[in-house]
DNA sequence: TGCGAAAAAGCACGACCGTTCGATTTATTT
DNA sequence: AAATAAATCGAACGGTCGTGCTTTTTCGCA
């Protein structure tokens, strides 16, 4: 037991974190595999031996990025949604933070869940395994908030949330594949796009609404109260959608 | 010029190929950055400069490996696809054989687009500058058989024809997300559900065929030869056709 | 069959990698 | 302030990497 749960910082656990935090930058542009001792060290201005001996071995380093980019995540994406109520409120907001993060965040500085899945996708070992729960992770809470608005009857009945998560992370990786590699500054937009469609597919009643000629008015259908609801989550999203077009360009 | 266009393979051209192969297959795996030459050596049992000689620099293997790369894929998805008549027929083939690639080679043995687009997305340089002609590449072919489409009718006029790539790339990688990092078996049902319905959305009248009650009988719209002749197009796929119109209802 | 060219091998180099270990400097506690 | 513990450093090791040279083998052809 190195530090006590609630006890000031101490040296060791101090520069731990900045270690962290610098591997973590270059994780997201280098990848985890490019991730390296020296360059940490280099980086904070310290030896190689130095940064090592804060983790056992490059591999728990890994690992370690891994926990702390996903606790980020979390902390930014899903901790604010669940402040919402269940069902579709919550869901949309969580795309929403999702969408956020990933345009002001994840593609201007590199995603450790994107270039992560692909470097360890065929590489055995505790760092894969940690990945891949991390990843299962988040898809699971994913499945659980489109389940919650399913029993709410926000969505369809017979709606897969499964598929439907599958829809949802597909958006997200072909805008950072678009935005990142190709540098396409409609990416934002087109994943916004999609990401209304997808859900609007599933959306109780939704059918009929799409049917409906293009001006008519939308009389409340099933759930009201949801879409109203699911409306203060989406916080800087207004302004988000104009930058994103703007700094991307 | 070492061999005139059409001459017999000769011994350097050939052992070329065999590094080519064997390169490809590390590529596969390891991704760009993971291929070395010592690599492509070992598993040819030969001497390291020997393998060097016949590219000037590792950066040149690399790029002669994503451009032999994008030529088996075109072989294997485009050409054929070029054989059936414009519009959507075309477009059609196009995915399901893009589709039947990632499933039975993609999968099995990994992508160079995938990794290489990752790998090299923050790496500037002439590889990374070969990965976006080849991806930039594919998007257009794909963009121009989606327009010929819309042109000939098939295809909502209103359609977005990038925002439809951007859909079908999404579900792509989605697919080689689920089924190579986590392994999941549903990823390729899942993928054939998504590409339905996405072109679903496009097809002339699909939202009003989607909006009329369950039973009712399809009167043939605009485009009653459209879907007629898609059908040659789906060859090992007698299943998707009928999942295309259960899903999208 | 022998000759010139092409292909492959052999070897060495400098650079960087993760890791180990003992010495040394800092921080924390008595 | 002294003593103990924690953190950091410095140097070195074995290994792999891409690459440049020279030598040897192999191939294609008159």
């Amino acid at each position: 037991m190195p530090t006590p749960p609630s006890a000031k910082p101490g040296k060791g656990t101090q520069t731990r974190e900045r270690i962290l935090d610098a591997a973590q930058a270059i994780a997201r542009r280098e990848g985890l595999e490019g991730l390296t001792i020296g360059g940490i060290a280099e980086r904070l201005d310290m030896s190689k031996s130095g940064v090592f001996a804060h983790f056992g071995s490059r591999e728990e380093l890994q690992i370690a990025v891994i926990d702390d980019y996903a606790r980020r995540f979390i902390d930014a994406v899903l901790v604010p949604a669940i402040a919402l109520p269940r069902g579709l409120p919550r869901l949309t907001a969580m795309i929403d933070n999702w969408l956020d993060r990933i345009v002001f965040v994840e593609i201007p500085n590199g995603c450790v869940f994107v270039s992560g899945a692909v470097e360890f996708d065929d590489k055995e070992g505790p760092v894969r395994d940690r990945m891949v729960a991390v990843a299962r992770a988040w898809q699971g809470e994913l499945r659980t908030a489109a389940q919650q608005a399913i029993t709410a009857g926000h969505l369809r009945s017979g709606t897969d949330a499964g598929q439907l998560v599958f829809d949802l992370y597909g958006v997200m990786l072909s805008l950072h594949h678009d935005a990142r590699l190709l540098r396409d500054a409609r990416a934002g937009a087109r994943a916004r796009i999609s990401f209304e469609r997808t859900i609007g597919f599933y959306v109780r009643g939704s059918t009929l609404a799409r049917a409906r000629p293009r001006g008519a008015p939308a009389k409340p259908q099933h759930v009201p109260a949801a879409r109203a609801a699911a409306t203060p989550a989406r916080r800087s999203r207004a302004s988000a959608a104009t930058a994103a077009t703007s700094a991307t360009a």
